[in-house]
DNA sequence: TGCAAATGTGTTATTATGACGCAATGTAAT
DNA sequence: ATTACATTGCGTCATAATAACACATTTGCA
């Protein structure tokens, strides 16, 4: 979502006359053929990494702003919501080829920009029909996509804006209502850990055991006794143990793990506790 | 959604002449004040109760179609979405005071009425922005609940509708991807099952293991050994067993329970199977 | 009266889980 | 080199959960 309060309206201005390739001018962009995207519906996109035992979040921040947002954006008409995630996370970070999945939609009446004052419309020359799209209340598909930290190299649309991976535990303030938004998506995560396993995606191709009882741990926010996760883990029996141990590391060795592909999709379609 | 096709729009004119209160009057009051409602966007119910051991759906039909569909309708600009789904059960079952769980949000770009024939829409004085607002591509928040067979008696809006409970064994071919909509709520129950108790919502007031045990051998699709699942059910600990037993019954009576609303509670915040 | 069908209450073997013990491996300080 | 220490790898044990099954009880009905 784009969102320009009145106080930064100058600096905006400012850039925008100087890169002449940014935020506003994607907006206007946008606006001029406002027909083509869905109306007061919107996407945005939890990227979750995994790097030094933190689980990170990707981040933008549109310069004069203090505060962070979730990659988001419209929906164009021709494309199914699904398709335009991918859209969406390619436009705002340069990501592409992963997959999303929608996980919660949110639509309080108050999820408006609420910042665009009128000043700032007309400043931006945005008038009538335009304004009214912009500014009413947009319901927001959120969704969610687990990625390989380090082949995930996020790519600004606009020079100026700033993306990065941040700790979720650091998470600042963001705009709306998207912390609550990143705050299901985790428990959607946290919840999906019980059903299915999760790494394959978060971890690189060769891994440690400690490495991926980390994740879990981080993911539940709870320690985890290693003997037993050990066990637990390698029951599930999506683990290659390599006969390679990991290099420069202090104390014992740890040895490296893949994941067998196969098994883990087996597993994926299966689910892990029945219950029933 | 509202679906009127070429073919049934003699019959849906004379009935529109006939009761004075029906569908189309519903749906031009609405377009009248379309302003008022969230472009684009509509809301459908998914409502499960239990009977005859059987699990029904809840299921409306417009008179002169041959196709069923969900109950839905579209969302008020001042209302929360999670309102919005109450409202929308509410006006057009004219159930209430039930709890709706959002589980998916559908948006192929398919999704639209396509039998908006314009012969249809010139027939009902539906032009310009109206019939654009109309006929364009709608994406919908699924939204299910769980209630009592016996105490949720649905009441048509328009005299000529019938709402009907049907058996989801047995559900006839829907409008648009209903069936898919339903298909998805079945199986988000399905997996809700594994994390949490289910039954309060589903059940009258006083009822038997055996009952229980049939509610979840038909969300699951599959037979339960009556023994093992009597011994995880009580031993959850959100059962109270009565000292009464089932009359009027053939064979052995069972004996009645209740659900321990406090422990049901409890077990419903903490979940199941943590799993790790 | 006896049978069929359903319920209530076990038993047993197997597996999964949680809480530990202890030796092996490597770094770093003395 | 020796020692302390953190971390990994492997194993034990008591308990709980699960799957499969046996048997007695209750009730309607032929």
């Amino acid at each position: 979502m784009f969102v320009i309060s009145k106080n930064e309206l100058n600096c905006v201005l400012n850039q925008y006359q100087k890169s002449g390739f940014n935020k506003t001018k994607m907006l206007k962009d946008i606006l001029e053929n406002y027909e083509n995207y869905q109306p007061g519906l919107s996407i945005d996109c939890v990227i979750f990494g995994f790097h030094d035992n933190q689980l990170k979040v990707l981040l933008i921040k549109i310069p004069h702003r203090e505060t962070w947002s979730l990659p988001g954006g419209f929906i164009p008409v021709n494309q199914d919501i699904d398709v335009a995630a991918v859209t969406v996370l390619n436009e705002r970070t340069g990501v592409d080829g992963i997959f999303l999945r929608q996980f919660a939609t949110f639509g309080k009446v108050k999820r408006n920009d609420q910042h665009f004052s009128k000043e700032a419309l007309e400043y931006l020359e945005i008038f009538e029909e335009k304004a009214k799209w912009l500014t009413r209340r947009f319901v927001t598909i959120g969704y969610y996509a687990l990625v390989d930290f380090l082949k995930t190299i996020p790519k600004p649309a606009n020079k100026d804006e700033i993306i990065e991976w941040i700790d979720h535990k650091e998470v600042p303030e963001l705009i709306l209502d998207h912390k609550e938004i990143l705050g299901k998506a985790l428990a959607t995560l946290r919840m999906e850990l019980n059903l299915m396993p999760v790494g394959y995606n978060l971890l690189p191709e060769k891994f440690t055991i400690p490495e991926l009882q980390k994740l879990y741990e981080t993911i539940l926010d709870k320690k985890l006794d290693r003997r037993n996760f050990l066990r637990k883990i390698t029951n599930i029996g999506i683990l290659t143990k390599l006969d390679e141990k990991k290099s420069n590391v202090a104390h014992k060795a740890p040895n490296l793990y893949t994941f067998d592909k196969d098994k883990y999709k087996e597993v994926l379609k299966n689910g892990l506790n029945q219950g029933w």
